[in-house]
DNA sequence: TCTGTTAATGTAAACGCTTACATGTAATAT
DNA sequence: ATATTACATGTAAGCGTTTACATTAACAGA
């Protein structure tokens, strides 16, 4: 890992920002300028279909004219909506939450929305801290992740009947709303296609389950159906790890030295999943031949990779989509559906298969 | 890929959006609960240092009791600053920006900044037109990707005296500020690296060029090179593609059908080097035995992938961290570096070797 | 011709803050 | 004691929209 020269900053100052040449155009100014009274332009602007055709085309040429841009900060004032959604992640850094995001954007935008992201480090003390932030700056809707907050969140979301949806999980017997997917029946499901193909002899590389209930389901869902079928799962087969491909390749690193190696290991995602392989590959040990791993989320790049990744596929772009329908209805103050579940499939691929007898 | 069960979405109504109980509480029902004028409350709010302890005091167990958020909009008319920063990036689903955007946004929190993040898929009229919707939602700086935008754009920005900064480039010709690296002399150096490791007989895997100076300027550099070495690179050595794993795979698969073998390919980024070593493993090609293969970006997982990347590294992290210092810095009137130039290394791993002889 | 109805527009009062300026008060200098 | 200064606070005028309500115009029906 050897650095090769480096480049060193070269210094010019900038102009001292200049003041904008006297005010910014204003409603006021379109309106003086076509001819019309403001609330003529602001109708022209917000419910063109109650101007006449005459004044519209006055208005719409006079904005086009002076370059109005319409004030949203005083637009809100006088409103009473932002036109501001915001949506708290965990992490920007993680692909499934990115997409998510923008298939939720995406869709905002199309309802004539705006999107704040603001993202949490998985600490949900930090999310409060975030919400607060969020409806500081009058988000007419709020977008959360998984469905264990801290109580004074939802308390104030309510005071200030702000619509909001928890996505990632499903959890129906919540009165908070949600749209996603069931993590532990998931988790279930890939566990016992393992099962399945005869394995035994399992280990878990978890995400870290403090403060992420996804993760935690997951864990659990795994974990009931071993013991369910009567096979053991000591301590030291469950590792837990913050999701990246080094953290992958570090626990899996530990599982390997740790005596007898398992013969199937069920990734917390698939990050984990592909650094798990890694260290494998290195190791010298081959998957799935010798040993079946599987992921969790179905990144763009897991169905690509050799080999090609078992895992679940999480419809996050579905969801992000979702997720804006329901919060604009929510907001036109409509009832939609409270708790959506999303499908999620298993991808039967090549890193699992019958374990060696 | 077979699915495996699927589940259906149970339907639950959520009640009629709750009417908030009467009127939110404002910053005058604080001055009144406090005792003191709606002044003073905005001063401690603004400029505790201007306000005697006792009142300070008074009015933040008033704030607590009464559970007060100030209202952004409001705050934003009066003062005339958002505290609302806008970032328009080609894609979030790129590792590469998310890294950049996080750190920017945790660099903006702790300057009392909230981040709005926009994508414009690669699209620079859509560029445009998040630029004009972010300036209505009253942003106080925008970050841009890149140097190439319509000139409507920056017109835009200096006409509303709004500050911005390029990045993720560098070119200190430009009379636009920027904070980023040098793509060209980047992609010059790694294209170096190869030959002087003794390559002759080149292909490229470039990002597409239209609409993105960055991968535009990566392929010149290359290009460059190679021809100043007076070797050639025929246009069916040069394939471009949109950034995904998959698109790597096919990209090499193109190259790999076409004619003689190329020693070394270089790709625009890691996603495609991912793709495009993946595909060579899958055609029993072995890397770097039988081909070199490069990267750019670095992301977390190439150095962890077997073989490990060798990639040019960007520090997106850091530039996110200038870039947020930067705006600051011009919304306060102060006159920060104009460009600055990030260092940019070469990470030297396990994907390029000499040429078979 | 007069009245009732509808459609288009205008008037002006919020919306919840910030901040220039005025006022009052206490500390210090003369 | 008075003049000066600095500090803390209050008063009230915006900030640029939206929107309830009032007004006007146009037209149909009697």
């Amino acid at each position: 890992m050897n650095k090769i020269a480096s480049t060193k900053a070269k210094i010019t100052r900038s102009p001292r920002q200049r003041k904008a040449s006297g005010r910014n155009v204003s409603l006021g100014d379109v309106a003086r300028s076509a001819g019309v009274s403001t609330a003529t332009v602001s109708r022209t602007l917000n419910n063109p279909e109650k101007v006449a055709e005459k004044s519209r085309l006055a208005v719409t040429a006079a904005i086009d004219s002076l370059g109005y841009i319409p004030d949203g900060a005083a637009r809100a004032l006088a409103s009473r909506r932002s036109k501001i959604i915001g949506a708290i992640v965990p992490s920007l850094d993680n692909a499934l939450f990115a997409a998510g995001i923008q298939s939720l954007q995406r869709r905002l935008k199309y309802h004539g929305y705006t999107l704040i992201v603001a993202s949490h480090e998985y600490d949900l003390d930090e999310e409060l801290e975030e919400v607060k932030i969020l409806l500081r700056q009058g988000v007419d809707a709020l977008l959360l992740v998984g469905s264990r907050h801290d109580p004074k969140l939802i308390q104030m979301l309510e005071n200030k009947a702000v619509p909001y949806v928890n996505c990632w999980a499903y959890d129906p017997r919540s009165k908070q709303p949600c749209i996603g997917f069931d993590n532990r029946k998931a988790a279930r499901k890939i566990t016992q296609h393992l099962l399945d193909l005869g394995h035994t002899d399992f280990a878990v590389i978890a995400g870290r389950t403090e403060n992420n209930d996804r993760a935690a389901d997951r864990l659990r869902g795994i974990t009931e159906v071993i013991r369910e079928n009567n096979l053991s799962l000591p301590e030291d087969r469950i590792r837990q790890s913050y999701y990246s491909v080094k953290k992958g390749r570090e626990a899996m690193r530990m599982l390997l030295k740790a005596g007898k190696r398992p013969t199937a290991v069920l990734c917390g995602n698939d990050i984990l999943a592909l650094g798990a392989i890694a260290e494998c590959q290195s190791a010298g040990i081959k998957v799935p031949q010798d040993i079946s791993i599987t992921g969790f989320d179905d990144l763009d790049m897991s169905s690509q990779m050799i080999p090609a990744l078992t895992t679940v596929h999480v419809p996050s772009a579905e969801m992000g989509e979702q997720a804006a329908d329901f919060l604009v209805a929510q907001i036109r103050q409509q009832s939609p559906v409270l708790h959506t579940e999303i499908m999620t499939d298993l991808m039967l691929r090549e890193t699992t298969t019958k374990p060696r007898n």
